[in-house]
DNA sequence: TTAGGGTTAG
């Protein structure tokens, strides 16, 4: 051991108790202790003359940040220590554990005479900090300096080829030295080719050796782990069992992740139990790789006690129990995770931040979404990983903030697959299908990116939205290409859009072709069915669904009471609550509650449906209250629709909707007055009434049209349509109905009122556009109103076209003069 | 002094 005379004037006296505090520095990262100052101070040369032997070696070990390194480094310069090769040598690899890769390469640029140790420490700065392609040449650049590479050289080598995707000239190499049986080196080459895919070339490697230590184990199961291989990994698991080799904590964390990705829970605990038996719960990686698979399979306590149980925990420990709660839906346990961790004195980085953001999103805590935003600019973090970015622009879109997404969004350079998956669902969550739409279409354009199943799950949901019918069939196409048609996700999406596009026979047979053995098609199809009015074909497919044995979920019956609503079964509707609860153990919540009272509200049982939520054991919400207040409007009852809004204002005063409905109920009494009240109640809280907007499908185009549109190049021809279709209207008997009219005007504004409401537009659009007796298909974003119910019914009829509008609630198919849902929405 | 095989992700 190489050892230093200094001089030491101001050292502490006791050697003995300064060595326990430079040790103790060492262990600590996070304290203040500087022992480095001193030396330098007390190298002069007055002080020379009272000279010790101190420890350089120890200097190296306590030097555990940059600021120590760096003190270290001048230390030694004073020293005039810098040329010496070893020490250098020392110092290169000190900066390369700190992360430091421009200062090993200076202290490596420094040393004038090279040997074998010098490039293997710079080789392995560089494969750590991420530059492996320097690695490889500095290999060559050994070579050429003729510096022969031995045992320590070849694994960082090999470990760098892994992730530059070529290692055949290296392999050669370690041939021609005859270093390829080195346990090192193999278990290298094995890793190296399982992650190029070459799994028989790595297996091969695996069988010849002549000796295997654990690493080699090790290297073959990770290999076949990180690689997809799974299912291999086990065999090669029982392998080891049968040959008598013990799993060590290695093996332990490798193949956690996997029993999760497999969901294997039984091999997982079994696990648990062999590690208790030999001891190895206390290794920091085992318990981090077992906080992360309880947590996957939801299991919380588990994962809380692994994490109670750990000696020492690092960064990934508490990110992984933030993860834990956040992704199973307990975001406020994670974000208190996050401060605790934070008063440890834990940094954290960017995996944590992911957490934070989305469990953020979750909690609705929009407040705090902008520090943590400012949190990671300030750290750069945004240029470091698209996933951080991805996970802020998601957090946004989550929270309703759509024009901070968005901002963010076009500031991500390198956007991924992902980025663009979360910008599409993000704008279709918060009901900008349209804009959705323009995304996903950019996306295709840049086609730098492949879309995957994620962008399907986000497309196809806005099309459905808007009832573009053809743009997602031919989505539906590009799938079909991709040969994912049979993921039962897509598949779902597929069979809503149909079914909302009222295409009903493609949907039945989308639903057949899919798997079923869970509950996501079948809600599908069962609410599909239920907005046509299908209520007893939905109610007979619950009888399917639970005759296959597929488990009904809390979705299910939402979907079966809303269809029960739509049809008017109201003894089935009732049924089917008190099956949900008694047969399948669910207790109803605040949308079930709302189905109920919709149901009871809609069949004109209004006093049952209010004496219902007044014995509801939870405290109702708006939507408990908006479907009493809609049934309300239906039945024309004003005074328990007063005492539903005045409810409703407490709990939900800034939603436009229900002023509107309550100024409906008024204008249909004829109170005028309550109207006005109602209205200028709304305005003096800036509310304005959400557009109404209707849209139809022409030449592959989407054309939207406002109430009262007009501005189109085809205005005239419109309004002249819809004005002769009035007249004919009337002579079939079309008496106009004003009550839909809110303003208090002239019967004649009233009548233009009503025929500019945008489905009459749209439909008047296309009566115009296509050929006569086509089908014509509207999609409205409120609810169609009962005049324009009543008009189309005249129009399919004069015309002699079938109608079919989707409004926010259900779907109406228009035929010969009659609607598909009897009149009863 | 230098090396292989390990845990967290939208």
């Amino acid at each position: 051991m190489l050892r230093l005379l200094i001089g030491g004037r101001s050292l502490p006296n006791c050697e003995s108790n300064y060595f326990s505090k430079l040790l103790h520095s060492s262990r600590c990262l996070h304290t203040s202790y500087s022992p480095i100052p001193n030396y330098i101070q007390t190298s002069s040369n007055e002080s020379r003359s009272h000279s010790r032997e101190i420890d350089i070696d120890l200097l190296f070990h306590s030097s555990t940040n940059t600021h120590l390194a760096k003190r270290l480094h001048a230390l030694l310069i004073v020293l005039g220590k810098v040329q010496s090769l070893f020490l250098s040598t020392r110092l290169l690899n000190l900066y390369s554990n700190l992360g430091h890769i421009s200062l090993c390469q200076q202290t490596f640029d420094q040393i004038s005479e090279k040997d074998v140790y010098t490039w293997n420490s710079i080789i392995s700065a560089y494969v750590r900090n991420g530059i492996p392609s320097d690695a490889v040449n500095s290999l060559y650049k050994m070579l050429k300096y003729e510096v022969k590479p031995d045992f320590y050289t070849f694994p960082p080598v090999l470990k760098a080829c892994r992730n530059l995707n070529d290692g055949s000239r290296i392999h050669s190499l370690i041939l021609r030295t005859g270093m390829e049986w080195d346990v090192f080196v193999a278990a290298s080459l094995v890793h190296m080719y399982c992650r190029f895919g070459l799994f028989d070339a790595a297996y091969q490697i695996f069988e010849n050796m002549p000796f295997r230590d654990m690493g080699c184990w090790n290297a073959i199961i990770s290999g076949f782990c990180q690689n997809g291989k799974g299912e291999k990994a086990l065999e090669v698991l029982e392998e080891m069992r049968i040959e008598g080799i013990k799993m060590d904590s290695v093996t332990v964390s490798t193949i956690l992740p996997v029993c999760a990705q497999m969901d294997d829970m039984v091999q997982g605990r079994l696990t648990h139990l062999y590690v208790v038996k030999h001891g190895l719960e206390l290794d920091l990686f085992v318990g981090n790789a077992f906080i992360n698979f309880y947590a996957k399979f939801g299991e919380l306590e588990q994962a809380q006690k692994v994490f109670d149980s750990l000696v020492t925990r690092d960064l990934i420990s508490w990110n992984s129990i933030i993860a834990a709660y956040e992704q199973n839906n307990n975001p406020d346990r994670a974000l208190n995770f996050f401060h605790e961790m934070l008063m440890y004195g834990f940094k954290p980085d960017l995996l944590t931040l992911v957490s934070v953001a989305s469990s953020i999103a979750q909690s609705r805590e929009s407040q705090s979404s902008r520090c943590v935003h400012g949190f990671i600019l300030r750290r750069c973090w945004f240029e470091k990983d698209v996933i951080i970015g991805n996970a802020v622009v998601d957090m946004y879109a989550k929270l309703g903030d759509v024009d901070s997404a968005r901002k963010l969004f076009y500031k991500i350079s390198l956007k991924d697959v992902v980025s663009w998956n979360t910008m599409i669902t993000g704008y279709g969550q918060n009901g900008l299908a349209n804009e959705a739409i323009e995304v996903y279409h950019t996306m295709v354009e840049t086609e730098y990116v492949t879309p995957n199943q994620g962008t399907w799950a986000s497309i196809i949901p806005a099309y459905a939205h808007i009832g573009a019918l053809k743009e997602g069939a031919a989505t539906h196409g590009r799938v079909l290409k991709t040969g994912q048609l049979f993921d039962v996700f897509i598949g779902t999406c597929l069979i809503d859009l149909y079914g909302k596009c009222g295409k009903m026979e493609d949907t039945m047979n989308l639903f057949n072709e899919v798997s079923k053995t869970s509950s996501v098609p079948w809600n599908a199809v069962i609410s599909c069915l239920g907005i046509h009015g299908h209520g007893e074909t939905s109610l007979k497919l619950f009888r399917d669904m639970i005759d296959d044995g597929v488990q009904p979920d809390t979705i299910t019956f939402i979907s079966l009471l809303s269809a029960c609503s739509h049809s008017g079964l109201v003894e089935q509707g009732e049924w089917c609550f008190d099956v949900m609860q008694q047969d399948y153990g669910i207790k109803p919540g605040l949308k079930h509650y709302g189905c109920l009272v919709d149901l009871l509200g809609r069949a004109g049982q209004l006093e049952k449906a209010y004496n219902f939520i007044k014995n509801m054991p939870l405290q109702p919400d708006a939507s408990v209250w908006g479907a009493l207040l809609g049934a309300c409007r239906i039945h024309g009852n004003a005074d328990l629709g007063k005492l539903a809004s005045d409810r409703l204002l407490e709990v939900d005063p800034d939603n436009v909707g229900y002023y509107v409905l309550l100024s409906n109920i008024y204008a249909n009494a004829g109170k005028w007055d309550g109207v006005n009240r109602v209205r200028s109640l709304a305005n003096s809280k800036g509310l304005k009434k959400t557009p109404g907007w209707s849209s139809i499908e022409l030449n592959n185009k989407m054309e939207v049209f406002y109430t009262g549109n007009q501005s189109h190049p085809q205005c005239d021809e419109i309004y002249g349509e819809l004005e002769n279709l009035t007249a004919k209207m009337k002579i079939l008997g079309y008496i106009p109905d004003y009550s839909f009219v809110l303003q208090d005007v002239e019967e004649d504004e009233k009548q233009h009122i009503l025929s500019s409401h945008s489905e009459r537009l749209a439909i008047a659009y296309g009566i115009i556009n296509t050929p006569a007796r086509t089908p014509i298909r509207i999609f409205k974003n409120l609810r169609v109103c009962g005049d324009c119910h009543t008009a189309t019914k005249f129009i399919s009829r004069i015309t002699e076209r079938e109608i079919i509008v989707r409004d926010s609630n259900r779907f109406h198919n228009f035929k010969d003069g009659v609607c598909s849902c009897g009149d009863y929405w």
